[in-house]
DNA sequence: AGCATTACCATTTTT
DNA sequence: TGGTAATGCT
């Protein structure tokens, strides 16, 4: 654990303005840097003195060779509306990157190319790629997310309302705004059931995100909290004039803020237009329907845009991405152009035939061919362990095994969340292998760094109240109440009233008046940071007694990624929305493999992934099941998980999970979608006593099985075999979610009666429809099968319920 | 009002 | 497990 928890804070200062946000940076000529003995110098600079000739020239860069045919075509199609249909590992980035240089090579000036991805790590990986091609020439492309560049627009033309600065809110700092709306409001005080801050906040954040009202998203995903939804409303009200308050903006609002502007002012439309002449955005099927907007506003009617994306690989649903927007692009611009990328240079073709098979039970919408021309006689591996515990002990040698043939940095295990991966974080570090791991802590959650972070935050926008109390919360003796009221006081102007309600605080008045005298004084970043840092280092050492030393140094590091900057709110906006995170580090940990999500481990590859806990309510996750089309989702992201492989995949499915609530094992389900795969794509071992593997004979009872009305025949042999051996995908009812967990009233019963009961018995199923009992609720009436292993059971006096099967006894007749 | 302790609960993914 | 909210103590 010390050894991981080193890993996530350290940060590599030299890095850490690589990734961050470009939009700001001062646009550095390339030609300079790169030198006048750089073909690509000479060539910018003939575009600077206005020659044009430019097409006339030979390139530089032979993209016939280093490109296939549709990579060609995407990279040399400039003008233009082109969307791209990039399947996994077929050279998306590559392609982007050669684009960039074919416009840069036409003469094109780095600074009117805007480059937008929706994650921090395809922008950082993108720029990278860039600056690998291109030298230092790539670094002059604005390329960043979405969020970054809407601040980057709006911190020169505020909102209205946030004239005196502004500032963003991280989810921590939305979350206190909306607890002290929750109070001001005084709603929900002691109510057991009342949800969770955190829920609400993501609920409005996903109604937003979706463009839904917040009551029909209740009632849709959320149905049990159906009661609360008029409170829930007014929080939301209160949490929106708190923001406009207190000129701070969340993440949702950058967007919207961003859109209002260039809608609400055609003269900024037009300047932001001229900016930029050519825009490409990636990941495009993870964006949410305002970004797709900005992405049409900012490229005019017939520009020059490029949006690549695969609908395969959509898995932000969640918070409001929409796999329809890659769909409509077309649609949007009816000259686009569309090429697709489906070579795969990444994984060998019995890795491609497993995720091939994955995705044929998805309902897809451009279809693909996946191909790769790298044989192996490798399969992928399905390892049955007895538990979770052995699945971390086993992965974790096998880990080792590994590193004798492979590098560490070719080696990732891949999880569905988070904690999955604690066991063997803990085995791991037992056999002395270092890891790194993605998606957890953030440099700028360490408490310290908000902290100094907040001083500077009220340097920019003294009207930040998140800041304010933050600061003022240093301080014992101060809390949310005190820190209030001495902030209204603050703001109010007056004097004496400020005296009044912060005279015992002799601190924190002395830091107030620290910070208006160095806000006063309009020093440059570093040396205000540094003023700060001094200020700050009693506070530090009484707030952390117990391990200052150490938090001193990553603020030490703080002044050295402050060097580079011009402004302050420049520093504190890629700071808040683009940090520097576990991956600046990268370099350093060559002896280190790699535990990541899925979700975080998009875009990138390894020689060997393995993939833990494929067991259902894991992966998928249990909150997807309930839902169609997060089930489907889970289905990609198993996709992406799978497709990040370039030479080994194993699979890992434990024969039964530790339950808390239980205390015990309990018999885990093999995930349905590794259930569904045909026979040969994979080789199944399962431990025995002891930790030994033992090659498991093919499956019973997984012949191939021809299926009534198999819609697709044209995607080929190999595909039309896959299809043929999956079982009929599990179809979840369209009744709404929630009436899945909770009891149905009578009129709702009948209801789903009349429409969904199913066809008849399912032939997947052991059980037949018919009467059953259970520990609990007794005898109950089959309504349904939900495959594999569920089934909707009507118990009398309970309603319906959805139970596995395994709690199921079934009633003789 | 602030702070410490306890009880409970639910458990995803990211900007 | 750990984070959060209610409760109790200063």
């Amino acid at each position: 654990m010390q050894n991981l928890h080193r890993v996530r804070a350290k940060v590599k200062p030299a890095r850490s303005l690589e990734g961050a946000s470009l939009f700001h940076r001062s646009p550095l000529c390339y030609y300079s840097q790169t030198g006048p003995e750089s073909a690509f110098g000479r060539k910018a600079a003939n575009y600077a003195q206005g020659r044009s000739q430019i097409q006339f020239m030979a390139f530089i860069i032979n993209y016939q060779e280093k490109l296939n045919p549709a990579q060609y075509e995407a990279a040399t199609t400039l003008e233009g509306p082109v969307l791209v249909v990039a399947g996994a590992g077929s050279g998306k980035t590559r392609t982007i990157v050669y684009r960039l240089a074919r416009l840069m090579e036409e003469g094109v000036p780095p600074q009117q190319i805007l480059l937008l991805t929706f994650t921090r790590k395809a922008a950082q990986e993108m720029t990278r790629r860039a600056e690998q091609l291109l030298g230092l020439g790539g670094s002059g492309v604005s390329g960043g997310t979405f969020h970054g560049f809407a601040y980057s627009v709006l911190r020169r033309f505020p909102p209205p309302g946030y004239r005196s600065g502004l500032t963003v809110m991280d989810t921590p700092d939305s979350l206190s705004a909306l607890r002290s709306c929750k109070e001001d409001l005084k709603i929900g005080k002691g109510e057991r059931a009342f949800p969770k801050t955190q829920t609400i906040l993501s609920l409005i954040s996903k109604s937003r995100n979706k463009e839904v009202d917040l009551d029909g998203l209740i009632r849709r995903e959320a149905a049990h909290l159906m009661p609360y939804a008029p409170d829930m409303a007014a929080m939301a009200d209160a949490y929106a004039a708190y923001k406009l308050k207190h000129s701070v903006l969340d993440y949702d609002d950058l967007l919207f803020a961003l859109e209002n502007q260039l809608r609400g002012n055609p003269e900024l439309l037009a300047l932001e237009r001229g900016r930029f002449s050519h825009i490409m955005v990636d990941e495009y099927q993870d964006t949410n329907p305002v970004q797709a907007r900005l992405t049409q506003l900012l490229a005019g009617e017939n520009g020059n845009v490029m949006v690549v994306g695969d609908d395969a690989q959509s898995i932000y649903a969640f918070r409001g991405a929409d796999v329809r927007n890659i769909l409509n692009f077309p649609r949007l611009f009816p000259e686009a152009k569309l090429i697709k990328l489906e070579e795969n240079y990444r994984s060998t073709q019995p890795v491609l035939d497993l995720t091939n098979a994955i995705l044929a039970g998805a309902r897809e919408s451009f279809h693909k061919h996946l191909h790769s021309s790298r044989q192996s006689a490798v399969l992928p591996r399905l390892i049955r362990p007895l538990h979770d515990l052995s699945q971390a002990a086993l992965a974790a040698s096998m880990v080792s095994e590994f590193l004798h043939t492979y590098p560490a940095r070719e080696i990732a295990v891949l999880f569905r969340a988070g904690y999955q991966s604690f066991n063997l974080e803990v085995q791991l570090n037992k056999q002395g292998i270092h890891f790194k791991k993605y998606g957890g802590l953030r440099y700028t959650d360490a408490a310290h760094i908000k902290d100094v972070m907040a001083m500077a935050r009220l340097i920019v926008n003294p009207l930040d109240f998140p800041a304010f109390a933050r600061v003022g919360e240093f301080y014992p003796g101060i809390g949310p109440k005190t820190a209030q009221r001495v902030y209204a006081a603050a703001v109010s102007g007056d004097a004496a009233q400020l005296d009044k309600a912060a005279g015992r605080h002799k601190d924190f008045l002395a830091t107030l008046r620290f910070l208006d005298e160095l806000r006063a004084a309009g020093e440059k970043p570093a040396a205000c940071l540094s003023r700060i840092l001094d200020h700050y280092r009693p506070v530090l050492e009484a707030n952390y007694a117990d391990d200052y030393p150490y938090r001193q140094q990553g603020l030490d590091e703080f002044l050295i990624i402050a060097e580079p900057y011009a402004d302050l709110d420049l520093l504190i906006s890629d700071l808040s929305l683009e940090d520097p995170g576990p991956e600046a580090g990268k370099g350093d940990d060559d002896g280190a493999i790699t535990l990541s999500t899925v979700h975080s481990a998009k875009g990138l590859e390894w020689s060997v992934v393995l993939i833990i806990d494929l067991v259902q309510d894991r992966f998928p996750s249990r909150h997807a099941l309930l839902n169609d089309d997060e089930y489907e989702e889970e289905r990609r992201l198993l996709y992406v998980a799978c497709t990040r492989a370039k030479d080994e995949l194993i699979l890992f499915a434990p024969v039964s999970v530790y339950n808390r609530g239980l205390g015990a094992h309990e018999a885990a389900v093999l995930s349905p979608f590794v259930h569904e795969l045909p026979e040969g794509v994979y080789i199944e071992e399962r431990e025995g006593y002891g930790g030994a593997l033992y090659a498991a004979p093919a499956r019973f009872g997984r012949m191939a099985r021809p299926e009534a009305g198999n819609r697709e025949d044209e995607t080929g042999g190999q595909d039309a075999a896959f299809k043929a051996a999956r079982p009929a995908p599990p179809r979840l009812s369209s009744f709404p979610p929630w009436a899945a967990v909770e009891d149905l009233p009578e009129q709702g019963e009948s209801a789903f009666k009349a429409e969904n009961v199913i066809s008849g018995p399912s032939k997947d199923g052991p059980l037949r429809l018919g009467y059953c009992r259970h520990r609990l609720f007794g005898r109950g009436k089959i309504v349904q099968h939900i495959p594999p292993d569920k089934y909707r059971v009507n118990f009398t006096g309970f309603g319906l319920k959805v139970i596995m099967a395994d709690y199921l006894v079934l009633e003789e007749d």
